[in-house]
DNA sequence: GTTTGCGTTCGAGCGCGCTCGAAGCCATAG
DNA sequence: CTATGGCTTCGAGCGCGCTCGAACGCAAAC
C-alpha cells in the first residue's frame, strides 16, 4: 500500500533518530490517543503550542471551539484533529492566512476539494524546495566546520 | 578528501533537481567568479538580496564596506564573501544576533575560534533538527494528498 | 470564608527582519 | 541645460505570529 511506502520513506529519511523525530512519529502513526474531549491545557500539552497560541487560533477563525457550563473551552477530537493538522502546517511554514483560507474551502464543502488539494501540493513542494535549501546549507555549514582553517581566512571557503 | 565526500552527500541527498539548487550549489562550488568589486546592486543581485537589505546589514554590524570618492559603497571580495556567508547563515534561519555575536568573534581574533566553531556546531544541528521537522511534515502532506478522501474526513488522517 | 488555581475576554505590545519614503547628491543621456 | 536614474542617510512603518497583562468568574482545598 501506498501508506506503508510513504511512512517508510519518511523513516528512513530521516538518519539516525533523536527524541524530536520519535515523538513526532508516534503523533505522526497515532492518530488515535485523543480522549473524547480535553481542556485546553491538555489540548495545548499536546500540541506543544501555548493555552495563548490556541485561543488566537481559535479567533483567527481556524477552529470552532465548545464552552462546557462554566464557559471553558471544550476541545473534542474533532477540534483536536484539526488543530493537529494546523500545528502541523504551521510547524512546516505554512501562513496564517493560507490555514484560514483552506479552513475556510473546508467549511464550503465538497465542491472545494480540488482547490484542497492544489493547496497541499503547493504546500508539499514549498517544503521540499525549504528541505533542499536547507540541505544545502547544512552542507555547507559542515564543509566550513571541517575546513575551519582560523583567522586567516574566516569566509575564505564561502 | 572530506571535502569531496560532504560534496557528494550534499548532492546525493538533493534527489532530482530545480533551477534553485543548481544555481545554489555553483554558488557553493564556485567562490571564485566574484569581481574585484561590485555596487550595491550588483552585490544585491548576486547575493538575491535588496540593496535595502545589504544597507541594512552594515548598519547591523554585520559587515564594514568602503566607499568610493562619491560616497558609494564598494563591496570588495572580500565583504562579498563575508556576505554569502552571512546569507547562507540567514536562509537557514541563524537569527541576527547571533551572526551580530559571530562577527563579533571574527573581529575580537584567533582566541575566538573555538567558540565560532561551537557556534557552527550548534546552528548545524540545529539545521538538522529543522530539515527532521520538515521531512516528516513532507510525510504527512503526501499521506494527506495521497489518501485524501475528500469531504467527510478532512482531518482524520492528521 | 478566604486563598489558590485555572479558566474567561479584550486589547495592547513585542520581537524579528526587513521595507519603505523623503530629501538630497552626482553623473551621464538626450 | 535639464531630466533621469542610481546612489546616499535617516528614521519610521509594516507584516507576521504570537505573547502578555488586566480584570474578572468559578470551584475545590485548607
Amino acid at each position: 500500500m501506498a501508506t506503508d511506502e510513504l511512512l517508510a520513506r519518511a523513516l528512513a529519511s530521516l538518519g539516525d533518530d533523536g527524541p524530536v523525530s520519535a515523538e513526532a512519529i508516534r503523533r505522526l502513526t497515532d492518530p488515535a490517543a485523543v480522549p473524547e474531549s480535553m481542556t485546553i491545557a491538555e489540548a495545548a500539552d499536546l500540541l506543544d503550542v501555548s493555552a495563548h497560541t490556541l485561543r488566537y487560533y481559535e479567533r483567527a477563525g481556524l477552529v470552532a471551539v465548545a464552552r462546557d457550563a462554566l464557559g471553558h473551552r471544550v476541545y473534542d477530537a474533532a477540534a483536536v484533529r484539526r488543530l493537529v493538522f494546523l500545528t502541523r502546517m504551521r510547524l512546516s511554514g505554512m501562513p496564517m492566512r493560507d490555514l484560514q483560507h483552506y479552513v475556510d474551502l473546508v467549511d464550503a464543502g465538497a465542491d472545494t476539494v480540488p482547490e484542497r488539494l492544489d493547496m497541499l501540493i503547493e504546500h508539499r513542494d514549498t517544503v521540499r524546495r525549504r528541505i533542499r535549501e536547507l540541505t544545502l546549507s547544512l552542507a555547507a555549514t559542515e564543509f566550513k566546520i571541517a575546513t575551519y582553517g582560523g583567522e586567516a581566512a574566516p569566509e575564505s571557503v564561502e
